[in-house]
DNA sequence: CCGTTATCTTGACTCATTCCAGAAAACCTG
DNA sequence: CAGGTTTTCTGGAATGAGTCAAGATAACGG
């Protein structure tokens, strides 16, 4: 909540407006996430250590996840795939996946707010949010069919 | 009333109409699933061996990739959850997911044909299927904040 | 009934992630 | 800016879901 115009702050001041320490891991993580979206913890880790020498992988973990409980971090866990996070937010956006290289885009909301969409029957569920995601193949490789693909046929 | 052809058909004859051998363990799974619905590798294997004793994990992920990979099943893998299995295949619906307790319900297609929505914009990307989940609370869950809620029981 | 080949069994193994206990660092307080 | 709390980080073990591999078994076409 409020946490509109958080994502033009600096690191350490979103951590300090959510109330969390402000750490040189936490600093890392999410500095780096501002250059390379939707990155698994695998990933993120990697890039920490460049700047950091020696964090720990479960600070990395410890560190997405306070930031995701927070708000400061958003998950995505497309099927079959490590969670991936990202640094926006405040609006309720989409994602493209590409199917063959795992290449993963934002796209807006379909409608605009969450969330977004009504079921066509809601069973009685209160829903607060509809997570989207489709499924393709990104540019590259719709152009490159010979390289060796994945199981999954897709009609 | 649930997918046009091979929906209609006995697990043994939907077995054979995509060239997969008649076994035991394949005919215990298309049997449960047909009247347990979203239920994990390991709902299935419990409920498998009730009538069937001894039968391998391994077995049973075999059976759900192959019947997968044929499309006698779909397999659905909401954020933080182990996979679900389903044997309503033929049509591109949705899925709703109690945050609570876990209860999840098919929603009827949005549209109504995959891929079902169109990306506002696609980047480029050939987008084949549109995959959604809502996300709330379950009747149950919403009418009783404080209990913890359990699934229906497989048994 | 036989042979071929798909499928199943057993058991080790991977990967992503979490749990744990203790050490270190942040930040409130004086 | 020292002291005390409390949060966070480290290192290592552990978990859950699922896969891999090698050999045994069973389907099914002939």
């Amino acid at each position: 909540m409020m946490n509109q115009g958080l994502g033009r702050l600096e690191p350490r001041e979103q951590l300090r407006a959510v109330g969390l320490r402000v750490t040189a891991p936490r600093l890392a993580v999410l500095d780096w996430l501002t250059t390379h979206p939707h990155a698994t913890a695998d990933q993120i880790a990697a890039g920490v250590r460049e700047r950091l020498d020696s964090v720990s992988t479960q600070a990395i973990y410890d560190v997405l996840n306070a930031c995701t409980k927070a708000k400061l971090l958003r998950r995505i866990e497309p099927a079959g795939h490590p969670a991936r996070f990202e640094t926006r937010t405040a609006d309720n956006h989409h994602h493209l996946v590409c199917r063959r290289c795992d290449r993963t885009e934002d796209v807006d909301c379909v409608v605009g707010f969450a969330p977004c969409l009504e079921p066509s029957s809601a069973l009685g569920f209160v829903v607060d949010e509809a997570e989207v995601v489709f499924w393709g193949l990104c540019p590259a490789c719709a152009a490159n069919p010979s390289a060796r693909q994945n199981e999954e046929t897709y009609t």
